[in-house]
DNA sequence: TTTTTGTTAGTACATTTGTACTAAAATAAC
DNA sequence: GTTATTTTAGTACAAATGTACTAACAAAAA
């Protein structure tokens, strides 16, 4: 591993731990024994170090294989699906808790979000089509109410890390199995007779 | 209003626009025309001021009516309990963007949230409890899944600001009846078809 | 080897911020 | 009207931070 990437790893500790807000890159150098100058000769200062790392998870997160509702999944594919995406996140919670402080210092990253958002819509949309054709949601649902279902999945896969922090405090994988259920028990009342079997 | 309402009104205002993070007592005090020592005089340290301002937020939250399922109540008196609720939250929107960054460096108040969270939840039981009763809900949704939509409706309810500021980017009003409608829509698939006429 | 390029450390400086302290001004109490 | 008390302003200072600049050192190229 060459310095850039022992600065990478070391600030997302560092931001993970800590927060934005009270690491510097003085602390991250002073965190590594080298000189601050050794950090800005690669980033010229924290926010660009923010942005690799950010770009870098969004980039992690677009290469996990997409989940599709075809015959051959089973039910514990979605949900392995489900937490492989929120391990990743954990690992970048640092992100999750300064979203929004994130996005005002660098508004080029909302367009990255915003793309994200955009492609995971119309993979959602298709994968609860897919399940009505094979009867496994109910089908009087209107179309309106899908679209604020995939807005709350996506509020809460954004900031369970927050929510965590401030009531449950899970660690770790712990954190990730709960979400995990909550997410899968939104879509409880969805389920058809045979859904609620095929999920059982 | 005196100097020391005018500060927290300032502040308030100040924090809803730019953050908590970028906004220091100085900054307040050039904005009311007042040296910085006269606020210092009333708040030793701008977390003194954020501390008060949450407090009397989660204050007006609790001296709001509790909404009860009883059978005056029409579905429209349970979206305006919502809405009312959503409009608090936006006044004092700031508090919902930096909340971890705010819990952490004030951990006392996370036991006013976590107090506040835990009646809100018995209170939100019996409603989903009156509900069933009148078979305005289902009753074949186990008690996880009721308990997992409370969670939810939380999160949601805490971090629907953020949201929307990374996305939709409503202001006001149009923010506020937005996701009240997300909100609501996230009991449809409870709604027995009783529900779904009586909330029509 | 010499030269060039890339990497690391050290220093310096202006700015900001929290905090303390003193004094002036305004208001209330006597 | 004088004395306290409260409120406001001004100043000062240490610590932290972003940033710029220079020099030393190491590695690669010539």
């Amino acid at each position: 591993m060459n310095t850039r990437e022992k600065i990478l790893a070391t600030a997302l500790r560092l931001f993970n731990e800590q927060g934005i807000d009270v690491i510097t890159i003085r602390h991250i150098a002073k965190e590594m024994g080298i000189s601050h100058s050794n950090i800005q000769y690669y980033f010229p200062n924290a926010d660009e170090i923010i942005a690799t790392i950010y770009v870098n998870h969004i980039e992690e997160l677009n290469e996990l294989p997409i989940f599709m509702a075809d015959e051959t999944h089973k039910p514990a594919a979605l949900k392995n699906s489900i937490i492989a995406v929120l391990e990743h996140i954990y690992q970048y919670r640092f992100i999750y808790i300064h979203f929004v402080v994130i996005a005002r210092r660098m508004p080029e990253l909302k367009k990255v979000y915003a793309q994200r958002f955009k492609i995971r819509r119309t993979q959602f949309l298709q994968l609860f089509e897919d399940y009505r054709k094979q009867g496994i949601v109910r089908a009087d649902i209107p179309a309106p109410v899908w679209e604020n279902l995939i807005r709350s999945l996506y509020i809460i896969g954004d900031f369970w890390i927050s929510a965590n922090e401030l009531t449950t405090g899970l660690k770790g994988k712990k954190a990730v199995t709960y979400y995990a259920g909550l997410l899968q028990d939104l879509f409880y009342p969805y389920l058809t007779k045979k859904g609620q079997q095929w999920v059982a």
